[in-house]
DNA sequence: TGGTAATAGTCCTTTGTGTAACTAACAAGC
DNA sequence: GCTTGTTAGTTACACAAAGGACTATTACCA
């Protein structure tokens, strides 16, 4: 029987979805129109200019991300020259998926932008409480809380 | 240019979509399989669980749902027999939504199912970073931080 | 009281996602 | 060096989501 402590705004993973939604529907605008960039697409390049070069394989388990979903978005920014992909020498399996120069100029201006953006968004938060805030998040991303 | 102290990991918007992700996908388990319930059916549910009858256009604005994203729902839901419609009197395009006593048990089985799931998930935190996380949360699912 | 605007809700079309099947390349065992 | 199994990545198909156009009803106002 609901006991009116425990509401939706109590629930985390719902509260979770609607800071996600918001922000991110927001964060879009400044890549979308400008870069016609999708939230995948952004992950990508973000994944290679943050950490290099790296396979598609690598950048899936690294942004928890399916395959396809990467398969895709490499098409993507391959086609608008963000992107280009070595195949292997060993391993002719593989793809070594690196920035254009117009793809780290993009990824450079973008990466400014989440930053500002970043913190506009925490701009009301204490240090700790940002600190905490992000903790928890990555904790919460990654296995989930005590059970897995 | 990068400085690594801001990465992925300490992009809020990203933050935030992993761990939502993760939290929604687990969660979803739990009504999917034994009510064949979809998460925006999940949420009209739960609404009308919560806060008693209302209209379509009343829970889009809570939970900051499109209209058309509710329809759909609720359209499910009455097939399903958890939902009636009763339209208005005095207007006659609004649709007073209320539970059935079948939508209402699953409900309420739903309701200790979602508070059990988030007390595992925030099992691992002192009350004080509960406190903190879900107000933060709230902030960020509203407005946003200090700019609108 | 008749014309325009606004609102509640549905429908339709387009886009995005997840799953499973597929191709190509490699690895191992015999 | 063949067969079997595994992995990287793509393609195809089915399902879910997002948004705009549409219908019906109501409100406003000259």
């Amino acid at each position: 029987m609901p006991d009116q402590n425990f509401e939706l705004t109590h629930f985390l993973p719902y509260l979770l979805n609607q800071a996600a939604e918001a922000s991110s529907l927001a964060f879009q605008r400044t890549y979308k129109d400008r870069y016609g960039m999708l939230r995948t697409e952004w992950r990508v390049l973000f994944h290679l200019g943050l950490y290099g070069e790296m396979t598609a394989s690598d950048i899936g388990q690294r942004a928890n991300m399916h395959k396809t979903k990467i398969s895709r978005a490499v098409q993507k920014l391959t086609e608008r020259r963000f992107v280009t992909r070595l195949r292997g020498d060993q391993d002719r399996r593989t793809e070594m998926l690196s920035l254009t120069t117009q793809g780290r100029a993009a990824y450079e201006h973008l990466y400014e932008v989440a930053k500002a953006y970043d913190a506009r968004l925490t701009a009301d938060l204490t240090a700790a409480e940002r600190e905490t805030l992000k903790r928890l998040l990555v904790k919460l991303a990654a296995g989930q809380g005590s059970a897995g």
